[in-house]
RNA sequence: GGCCCGUUCGUCUAGUGGUUAGGACUCCAGGUUUUCAUCCUGGCAACAGGAGUUCGAUUCUCCUACGGGCUACCA
């Protein structure tokens, strides 16, 4: 294939969600995998509802995805004159005319069971047009569609027909002379050079009508690919009536974004191979179109979190500490990189996402300021574990190097001299060091906290613990 | 109303004219572990329904049902 353009095109209406994500990163995968262009460009040409807060909003969330556009973004506000010109060139060819009916009749005649244009204005005579331009009556254009059938071979959808009668005579330009949604995108697409247009399967019914803007225009049709919906647990398509939440959430809430581009991947595409998890690179190159499906699929969080866990444990150090401070610049400030290398090395086989990770990490950069009520109870009730954890403590003071090993034999030691089990020593010890019931190894993180601090914070839990 | 699409465990999916219909997530039960998590083992759980073609259909055809998308001077 010679080398793709392809393009994502979000209205700027609201922020990012799953499914333009989705788009996005289909889109993406295609075009970098036949070492092609991924464009962006922003439909605003609805100017009630777009705001530039949410084309703010949707870059950021892309680039945080890793989904890097090319070249410069399009605005559709800034090519008016375009549309403007398209339009005129299909009032002049007859593929386009002038009709003065009201929105309030349409909308009645809508309402009584004509769901299609009646075509009432289509054979007006020039005298009549004129008659109604000169009386200043407002007027919008539509596009004069043909009789026959329009036909495309749609990558998933295979070979698709449909009788031009299905076909409306559609507005292409607004009462105020503004280009509709279909008209703009073929100028934009024709303009942009785009070979492959891959979009959600909701414009599965405006594709045969912009084809017949190609066609009035004289234009060549991109290859067209329809991507299954993305459905909510009631299999409705997914938006924020089901608490769908945006991109920017996904990043607040600790998801790593090859795990999001990961699980988004998996929804309608099968790589051929039991292979479930996938950073980007091997996405682009296992990724084809022709592995999608129709079927559209349920969102499932838990599967999504089960794959941030599968990321989490398995990526470089390096990424996730990048990835922490995305969302957290101060994370651990005040030490030195490989002692946060060695914190994510021990807690990244139990955190499932960012979040959870920095929720578990602070007793390795500040000693505990709390202690949790119940392991306290549990592990610290009385005067004798105070005598076994001081021993403890002391062998741990006279050692020069503490290790993985040692530290263990010493504790180990303790407890038989004590005749009590290893678990009697290791939970007030870590309760001690941690303030919390659960984490690594406990002889891992004595090692990487060290020998000043592991003293430190003992020395404190022995001044507070029993509590009388 | 019309046009289009879909239907395999709860979910994501594999699969074949003859299979014990496979995997993953979830859930449950064990095991490993100082704890939690991980990890390992095992378990529950599906071909929407009806006709037809066929020696034989989950697989091919048709119909029905159900679900979805579109049907704006939104994109």
């Amino acid at each position: 294939m010679i080398s793709p353009k392809v393009r994502f095109a979000p209205s700027p209406t609201g922020e990012l969600h799953l499914g333009g994500a989705r788009t996005a990163l289909f889109n993406y995968l295609f075009a970098k995998h036949h070492n092609g262009q991924f464009f962006l460009r922003v439909e605003d040409t609805d100017r009630e509802r777009s705001k530039d807060e949410f084309t703010d909003q949707i870059c950021e969330s892309l680039k945080w995805l890793g989904l890097q556009w090319d070249g410069e973004i399009l605005f559709q506000s800034n090519r008016i004159n375009e549309y403007q010109s398209a339009i005129q060139t299909l009032l002049a060819g007859g593929n386009a005319y002038r009709c003065f009916c009201s929105k309030d009749v349409l909308e009645k005649s809508r309402a009584e069971g004509m769901y299609q244009y009646p075509k009432t204005c289509r054979y007006l005579d020039a005298d009549e047009i004129s008659k109604h331009l000169n009386s200043g009556e407002s007027n919008v254009i539509r596009i004069l569609i043909p009789e026959g059938q329009t036909s495309y071979h749609d990558i998933i959808y295979g070979p698709v027909n449909v009788n031009n009668n299905e076909i409306d005579d559609f507005i292409i330009a607004r009462s105020d002379g503004s280009p509709t949604y279909n008209m703009a995108v073929v100028v934009d697409d024709h303009a942009m050079d785009i070979t492959h247009v891959i979009r959600g399967e909701d414009h599965i019914s405006n594709t045969s009508k912009q084809i017949q803007i190609y066609k009035a225009l004289g234009f060549d049709t991109p290859v067209f690919a329809h991507l299954p919906m993305i459905l909510g647990p009631d299999k409705k398509r997914l938006s924020k009536r089901h608490g769908a939440p945006g991109i920017q959430q996904f990043k607040d809430d600790g998801y790593l974004p090859d795990a999001l581009l990961n699980y988004l991947v998996m929804l309608g595409w099968n790589p051929d191979s039991e292979q479930e998890i996938f950073v980007l690179d091997e996405m682009i190159a296992k990724f084809d179109l022709a592995q999608v499906h129709k079927k559209g699929a349920v969102y499932d969080e838990k599967k999504l979190y089960w794959i941030s866990g599968q990321h989490m444990h398995r990526l470089g150090n390096k990424y996730i500490l990048e990835g922490i401070l995305a969302v957290k610049p101060s994370w651990g400030n005040g030490f030195d990189l490989q002692y946060k290398y060695s914190v994510i090395e021990l807690l990244k086989v139990r955190a499932k996402s960012i979040l959870e990770f920095m929720n578990q990490s602070d007793y390795f950069f500040n000693d505990p300021e709390k202690y949790e009520p119940k392991s306290v109870e549990k592990n610290w009730s009385d005067n004798s574990v105070n005598n076994f954890i001081n021993t403890f403590k002391n062998k741990i003071d006279a050692i020069e190097n503490l290790d993985v090993e040692i530290i263990e034999k010493e504790l180990r030691n303790v407890a038989e001299t004590y005749e009590i089990s290893a678990g009697k020593i290791i939970h007030p010890v870590r309760l001690a060091l941690s303030g919390i019931p659960n984490g690594p190894s406990l002889f891992s993180m004595m090692e990487l906290l060290g020998k000043e601090t592991c003293i430190r914070r003992l020395n404190k839990a022995l001044n507070m613990f029993p509590k009388s």
